[in-house]
DNA sequence: GATGAATGAGTATTCATTCAT
DNA sequence: CATGAATGAATACTCATTCAT
């Protein structure tokens, strides 16, 4: 038995589609809450359903009595964070200034790691782990969209109003970097001195990535 | 009782020092390298010690017998990955080639994540844990380092050599974009189709990489 | 480390308040006897958890899910002893008669050790551990009682109802002697070829003891 | 199988004819001096081998070597503790002066109480084991002494030189309460607050204990 | 809906003992 | 004689899950 292997990842129906009460939506808030929170920073073998549990506030019969099994609430979880997660990179405009819909896309990368770093370092765990569960995902509509976008770059590149640069890697320098500053944290607040959840810094960080990546290291001709 | 955390995290001495058998040196090097390869993928509290055992292929018993305890084991470990990866940035020299020296820097970055990706995950873990065990590490000497290098970059802008970019938010970006190629290997691969390990995948990597970090996105002037 | 040591020994509350339902009150009866059984014979270190939950009749997970630990079970048992324990020297009255009130005494101490030799055994393992659970018991409350007695005997003594013997020996002599049919039964038995169980045996016990320790050795003028 | 029996109790040959050189008699010392205080405060199943070898000053293999398993160490210290423990009683001269000698008697016991508390233990934890080790020895060599012992008693009592009291019952008493101070040590000292290594103490119980043995309890009729 | 009771498979660690040198 | 290496059987305790109410 592989160990640590996700049961059935994948094979159950996401039954997102049964009618809830109130409070069973409520209460399914705040499993899924809790259980971010566990799953981030452990992983998914190292999560132990008690603590999601007490973090509900609830006992460990009843979140089962939610969710029938630990995977089942991890993947409901993942579930939860994909969209959020892929959204801001739908928005970049083919149509719009390549500046201004870069900056935006950075601006909304940043954002997300100051606003759910949780769900920036679950995604970074289950990336760590090998992606058992999202593995599909990836191979598929997050390879899509990211075709997709390369496109947008390329089309950018051609007109000369970005250099030409490999697209691909310029997407994962953008993920890399601004996710970093979620699940990176205590290296980043270590050397700063500064918590993630400074608006200063935040403010700094996207003018200092902003800067890097659109004017580069090497001088410039005519600036200062 | 903080669920996960590591016992005695710090207070142990290196212990180095201690004279060893052959066979000791041997046992000890075959746990460590089984060990990096679990803890990389389930963290700490995710590992299971024997896993680790028939990894690194002996008895739990006898595995016990060198390192007291599964935290001995992490924190071994870790100390042990600590040195190669810091190893890199102290040869960023102030009176090379600012091109030169860093193209070397992200190259090396890259060769360490190509070569260790399970180190590079192991540390990319104890991060989402909130790096528990190398806390003090990262506010002492990292820092120190960071704050050495920083120097020598702002050096390198007031003589017009670079342009007078953030070098903390430098730094971090060559950290995460060379470590993303190991700790979000899936995702890269699902998206390129190639693995990591294709040398020629890397060269790409890189050379991608530089273009984008030394010529940044706005178009140059002069330049096609 | 300090091998044997029961962990937190006396820091935790009694926590006897909590409410219990009856299965909760049956369980935890059935633990206590069982453990009573197994740590009077072996000790706190040579008890086995297993053991108690087989003799409870139960599951050794379910034993641990009424108390956390070995040592918790451990404790709990002492404290529900030291009460019974330190019961039947209370009652001695300083307005009775001394060879009543004494013989009384004697009387429940032996009876105490047919019917709860365990108890009598446990309380002497603990003894012969060095009393880490109970030490505090004693230096207080078991002190302040024998305290207490003593100045009844000397009470006794300065009105010439008995003669004047160093109360607390007197306390050790009763304690021990009594005791002796419980914690040394083997030896009782091996010896007198009768077990402790029998009733003649213990008649014939308290009637040795009492004609003993009232008229001592030495022949008494006028007695045959 | 029967947990905590001490295994093939009473089927070896003692052995003790094998010639040994001086430094195999020094180590055996050793690590039976070592035996004793930790099995007298554990018991059998609670004592630890490694705890003997590291108190007896050699490396657990090195123990081993000198005694097989843990249980020949057991048995060994036992036999050794036997000779010594059935001594004093062996004295008892039935031409002497019952006062003196009793008064002797009892003085040896204390003696051993003090000078060996841990031997004094050993005996009490092997009884509340049930005395699967000596148990030959409790009905065999030690009741035919007590038998004989007894007669004495009796001797004296027809005589008219002691009172006619229960002779077994004497033996019981004073071998309890003798003991008491060894094995019941904590529970004297948070009385007294005095140790049973202070000589002016021993010399008070041992002045009580035969005041109260010999006098007895009740008024003597031209006593004060 | 919700909870307490119960459990079997796991999980780190200990321990007596054996083996090789 | 003595030690380091190795191990299998314990041993205390954890954890996801099931069951009864």
């Amino acid at each position: 038995m592989e160990a640590g292997r996700i049961p059935d990842a994948g094979t159950e129906p996401e039954s997102d589609g049964a009618p809830r009460t109130r409070i069973q939506e409520k209460n399914r808030a705040r499993i899924l809450e809790a259980a971010l929170g566990t799953f981030s920073r452990f992983g998914y073998r190292g999560a132990r359903v008690d603590q999601i549990a007490e973090d509900a506030g609830m006992s460990k019969s009843n979140l089962l009595y939610y969710f029938g099994s630990k995977s089942e609430i991890y993947k409901a979880v993942l579930a939860d964070l994909l969209d959020r997660w892929l959204a801001p990179l739908r928005t970049l405009d083919p149509d719009g200034d390549p500046r201004k819909e870069l900056t935006a896309y950075i601006e909304q990368k940043l954002q997300f790691s100051a606003d759910y770093p949780q769900a920036s370092r679950l995604f970074a765990n289950e990336m760590l782990q090998g992606a058992p569960v999202i593995r599909d995902v990836l191979a598929g509509p997050l390879k899509a969209l990211v075709d997709e976008k390369s496109q947008v770059l390329r089309h950018w590149a051609e007109r000369g109003r970005i250099r030409p640069v490999d697209p691909t890697h310029l997407i994962f320098l953008i993920w890399a970097t601004t996710q970093t500053y979620a699940d990176f944290a205590p290296q980043i607040e270590a050397i700063t001195g500064t918590g993630v959840h400074d608006e200063a810094f935040r403010r700094q960080a996207l003018q200092a990535l902003t800067d890097l990546i659109f004017g580069g290291l090497l001088p410039r001709p005519g600036s200062p």
